[in-house]
DNA sequence: ACCTGAACACCGTTCAAGT
DNA sequence: ACCTGAACACCGTTCAAGT
């Protein structure tokens, strides 16, 4: 009997599958187990995605969404007045995001084709959007001096995402800190560079 | 009959992986295809790997003692009076190798257990040790000042890092800079970091 | 000790159908 | 348009052998 699915299956599909993905990792993740675990079968996810790649991508794609969430709420609970504060607290929530979700991380940055995925690169380029402000109202404040705040921002970001990067990487065995939390490391590390970014006087 | 492989297997299976992991990329290498490619039964790696995960922490590992050769060249070509220019030579080659190999670096950063791999682990904490004395040097020279050389160490590293791992998922698509290459953004990105280490007068 | 061949459960993907 | 079932080539891993 042809049991035909509820609701909307594409996006049932990449719930199941972020879920999947953060239980069994990266290696676990299968378009069979995701099509069973969805009530569906194993070849139904075709309907909605190229190939295995789209699937990724369109999980990528909500992680940034995810992020800039995540971001967004770490500035709004910090200090309006501090905009270094701020931009510590959104650095902050990207390295917690990272640790939280290790493997949709991984899946974020796996090598996409842009043209193939351009919701994809609007996502994550949005994902820095409040990065950017911050960066420019701490140009108006003075606090921040330099030229371009695009590359201050992608400076920033660099910055950020290595510590998570890294941090995944080296799991328990916290090659960053010696003691310390991943998350704890990185006032320090952006303090070092929001330095070389402010005003010397 | 029983052919037998000549001399060193281990060492002739971490080879063909890295070209085939280089050419197919990630997802193109399995434990079958570079058993054929050595010449070899598709379960003879198994004589000296305990399983896919155990050659690719081989193959990572031989690539943090790449890694280092390369960024030790570059120092070596660089001026030596200049810690700075030295530091950003650094950078720049441990960029230039991310593009150059970015399969490799993938595989390098992925999350293995530390100790299941402890000479991976040892690899990779002395592909920073060049940098690590650079930092030294930088601070008995008065050009950097502030704490701790293993956190400074720690912080570059992530910059670096940062850098690579973000040119590489954005390939084509240089979201890091408009028009410039990648290793054009490092000394830019570095310089700001340094400017917060080094000292203020 | 080192390697092979057969076998197993699992993949991604395609294709001819069904409604 | 949306889904299914059978089929294909490929995978990692195991196991009983062979030398």
């Amino acid at each position: 009997m042809a049991k035909y699915h509820h609701g909307n299956l594409r996006h049932d599909l990449i719930q199941v599958a972020t879920e999947l993905l953060a239980v069994e990792g990266t290696h676990g993740l299968s378009l069979r187990k995701m099509a069973q675990k969805a009530g569906v079968s194993h070849n139904a996810p075709y309907m909605h995605f190229a190939d295995k790649e789209a699937v990724l991508a369109a999980i990528a794609e909500e992680g940034f969404r995810l992020l800039a969430v995540e971001v967004e709420a770490a500035i709004e609970r910090s200090d309006r007045q501090n905009t270094r504060q701020q931009l510590i607290a959104a650095s902050e929530a990207y390295v917690r995001f990272a640790q939280a979700r290790p493997n949709h991380l991984q899946v974020m940055f796996a090598p996409y084709d842009a043209v193939k995925y351009p919701d994809l690169l609007a996502a994550s380029a949005a994902s820095l959007d409040r990065l950017f402000e911050l960066v420019k109202s701490g140009r108006e404040n003075g606090k921040l001096v330099a030229g371009d705040p695009h590359v201050m921002t992608k400076a920033i970001w660099s910055m950020v995402h290595g510590i998570a990067s890294i941090s995944i990487a080296y799991q328990t065995t916290t090659i960053l800190s010696a003691n310390d939390s991943a998350t704890d490391v990185v006032s320090v590390f952006i303090n070092y560079l929001l330095d070389g970014m402010a005003t010397k006087d």
